[in-house]
DNA sequence: TACTGCTATTGACACGTTTCAATTGAGCTG
DNA sequence: CAGCTCAATTGAAACGTGTCAATAGCAGTA
C-alpha cells in the first residue's frame, strides 16, 4: 500500500547479453570462467551487469549443472551451545570454500531427521555434514545413493568404510575426568548420563571406568550410573534427587556428568538443597560450553574443540566434493581437561 | 572404493509418467493439485513414484514457478542463546506452513549481512526474517524491489511504512528493571551497555531513566552509562573495571545490563575481585536466557518471549506471502521482569 | 442422433542457466 | 595470397519442472 508497487521485472543473463552486445554464452563465461574471455568484452559485460543490477538465479544454474553449491548441516539441537559452536566452524569453513550452508535441526527426533534428509535430497545439495540421531545409517546410505556424500560428526562408532567422520575421543575424555577425580582422592563416583542410547554417553562412562580400573578400583562397585532422558539442564536438576538418594552415607564423593548442561542443572539442584560444589561434592562436566567458565564456582570440564570439529568436518566434505576420493577419512580429536573450581580434594 | 559405486541415474517426472502410463503433466498435478486428478490414476502415479523412489527436484520447480518455497532467516549471532531460541520459533512455525528455513549468520558484520542478503536474492527465496545489523534499510529495500518481502525482528525504530516488524517493548523492559531497583532502594545505578548503535541498548537505557525520573530522581546525575564493544560475556567481564572505577565511594548500588551475557560476565568479574551480587551490588540482566536460572545466585532479568517472537515473525511473513497484504503489520510484545537472587534491598 | 457441459488428461512451451560443438576472425608462415 | 593455427565468441540444445490452452471421453439432454 504505502511503498511504491513497482517490482522490477526480473533481469536475466539474456538482458545482460543484449545490453553488452554479446551472446548469453559469453556472459555465462564472464561469470564462471573469466579467463576465457577477452579483457575488453569482460569489462563491457561487467558494466552491463552493474547497470542492470543483475543477480544470478541459482535455480537455473543448479538445474543445468545438476548440482547446487550449497551444503546441508543437520544438527541435533540448535539451541545447544555445543552445536552452535560446531555450526559456526562449519559455516566459516564453508564460506571460505565458496559454499553456503543450509542449517537444519532434527531436535533429536528421528522423523524430523528423515524429513530433513529428504529435503536435502530435493534441493540436490552438494553434500552434507550430519550428526545423526542414532546408529541407523540406512537413511544416510539412501542419500549417498542419490549422489550426495556426507561427513559424520561425533559418531565414532559408525564403520569407517561407510563414510568420513570427525569425532572427539570420548573414551580419553572419560579417562581424563576419572584420573582427575582419583588424584583428588575420590573413589565413590556417580556418572550422571544422558540417554545411554547415545554413544557419547556410553563411551565417556567406559573411559571413567577404565581410569578407575587402572588405579585398582573396582569400577563396577564404585561407579553408579544414573540415566536421564536428555542432555539438558532440566534433566540435571531433576537428577539430583537420585544422585543424593540413599542418604548422606551413600552420597557420592564426586559426580561426572555426560554434559555441561547436565552439570549446571545438577549444581543448581545441589544449591537448592543447601549443598555446594566442591565443598560437599565435586562435579565434572563435559564440552566446556561458554557458561562453564562463568558460573561460580567455575565448572571443571572436559573441553572439546567445538569450533575446530566443525571446520574439520566441512574441510573433509569439501575435499570429497572437489577431488575424487581416496577412500574415506576419519579424524579423531583429543579432548582436554579444564580444571576449575567445581572439583577439590576429598576431605576425609 | 569400499562401497558400491552405482549411483542411480537420476529419475525425473518423465520417468514416473512413463512408468504410470500417463503424461508428465498429470504427474505434476498429482504432486501439486491432487484433487484435480481421478483417484485411479492418482494411485497409479503414486505407486510409480514409490517404485522408482522419485524425489522431486526443487531447482526445476523453483525455476519454473519463479519462486522458492524456502525462506531466509538472518540472525546477528548464531551462538547467542537468545537468537537460537528465536530461530527455533521461526523454524517451527515455518515447518507448519510447509516452508523450509535457510539460516544465515551475519555475526554483527555489515559486509556479511550484505553478502547474506545477496545470497537470498540469488536463491529467489520467498521471503526473509531479518535482524539487521544497523538502521540502514537500503539493502533491505533492494531486496524488496526484487520481490522478496521481509519481516524485521527486534528493530522497532524502523518506520512501520517500510515493512512488518516484531519486537519487544524495550522501553517497558527498562522501566520494569528501573522500578524494581528503585523499590529495593537503589538510586546510584550503572547501565552496562552493548554498542549504543544498537537500538535495543538505547531504548532500554531510556526506559531505565524514565523509571528513575518518575520517582523524582535525576536520571542524568544518577545513571552512569558504560558502553562495551559487544553483547558478550567477555565484554561484561572486562566492563567490571570501569564499573568499579572511582573507588568504593563511587561504586554503584546496582548495575542494569543490556543483556544477560554481559550480566554473567560482570558477575564473574565481580567474583574475581571478591565482590558478589546481591551483597555488594545488585545486578539485573535482560533476555532471560536459560542459564540465567542456573547460575548462583539466579540472575534477576527482564524476560523476552523469545520463542514466541520467532513464531510471530514467521507468521507475519507467511501472511504476507499467502494473501495480498493489507499494509504492514507491527507486533509489540511485552517483556516481563523475573526476580531471582542477584538483586536485593540496599543496605545503608 | 446431435449437441451440450463436464471432468480428466494431454502436450508443448517457458523458466534461466550451462555447456559444447561450431564459427569467426586475426595473426602468422611459406 | 593461400593455408594454417589458435583464441574468442556464438547459438542451440539441454536440465526438470509447472502451466495452460486444447482435446478427449463421457454422461445427460433435447
Amino acid at each position: 500500500m504505502s511503498s511504491t508497487e513497482n517490482v522490477k521485472r526480473p533481469v536475466g543473463i539474456n538482458d545482460v547479453a543484449a545490453r553488452a552486445g554479446v551472446s548469453p554464452g559469453t556472459v555465462s563465461n564472464v561469470l564462471n570462467r573469466p579467463e576465457r574471455v577477452a579483457e575488453a568484452t569482460r569489462l563491457r559485460v561487467e558494466k552491463a551487469i552493474r547497470e542492470l543490477d543483475y543477480v544470478r538465479n541459482s535455480s537455473g544454474r543448479n538445474l543445468r549443472s545438476g548440482r547446487s553449491d550449497s551444503v546441508g548441516l543437520l544438527v541435533l539441537d540448535v539451541t545447544n551451545p555445543f552445536f552452535t559452536m560446531v555450526a559456526q566452524g562449519v559455516e566459516d569453513e564453508a564460506a571460505e570454500a565458496g559454499r553456503t550452508v543450509m542449517l537444519l535441526n532434527s531436535a533429536e527426533d528421528l522423523a524430523r531427521q528423515r524429513r530433513s534428509l529428504r529435503l536435502l535430497a530435493e534441493q540436490r545439495v552438494a553434500g552434507a555434514v550430519v550428526m545423526p540421531v542414532d546408529n541407523d545409517v540406512t537413511d544416510l546410505m539412501w542419500l549417498r545413493d542419490r549422489g550426495i556424500p556426507w561427513v559424520l560428526l561425533d559418531r565414532g562408532d559408525v564403520g569407517a568404510d561407510l563414510g568420513s567422520s570427525v569425532c572427539v575421543d570420548n573414551h580419553a575424555g572419560g579417562v581424563a575426568a576419572g584420573r582427575h577425580l582419583i588424584n583428588l582422592g575420590h573413589e565413590r563416583v556417580t556418572f550422571l548420563s544422558g540417554p545411554l542410547g547415545l554413544e557419547q554417553c556410553r563411551t565417556r562412562l567406559a573411559g571413567l571406568r577404565s581410569a578407575l580400573a587402572e588405579s585398582g578400583i573396582d569400577a563396577e562397585d564404585s561407579v553408579r550410573v544414573i540415566e536421564t532422558g536428555s542432555l539438558t539442564a532440566a534433566s540435571g536438576e531433576k537428577g539430583v534427587e537420585e544422585v543424593l538418594a540413599g542418604g548422606p552415607r551413600r552420597r557420592p564423593q564426586a559426580v561426572f556428568c555426560a554434559n555441561d548442561q547436565l552439570a549446571l542443572g545438577l549444581l543448581k539442584g545441589l544449591g537448592e538443597r543447601g549443598l555446594s560444589a566442591p565443598h560437599d561434592i565435586s562435579v565434572v562436566g563435559y564440552d566446556d560450553i561458554d557458561v562453564a567458565a562463568l558460573v561460580h564456582p567455575g565448572l571443571t570440564t572436559v573441553a572439546q574443540p567445538k569450533y575446530e570439529i566443525g571446520r574439520a568436518a566441512m574441510r573433509l566434505l569439501s575435499a570429497e566434493l572437489d577431488g575424487p576420493r581416496h577412500g574415506y577419512e576419519r579424524m579423531l580429536f583429543a579432548p582436554e581437561l579444564v580444571v576449575r573450581g567445581s572439583t577439590a580434594a576429598y576431605r576425609d
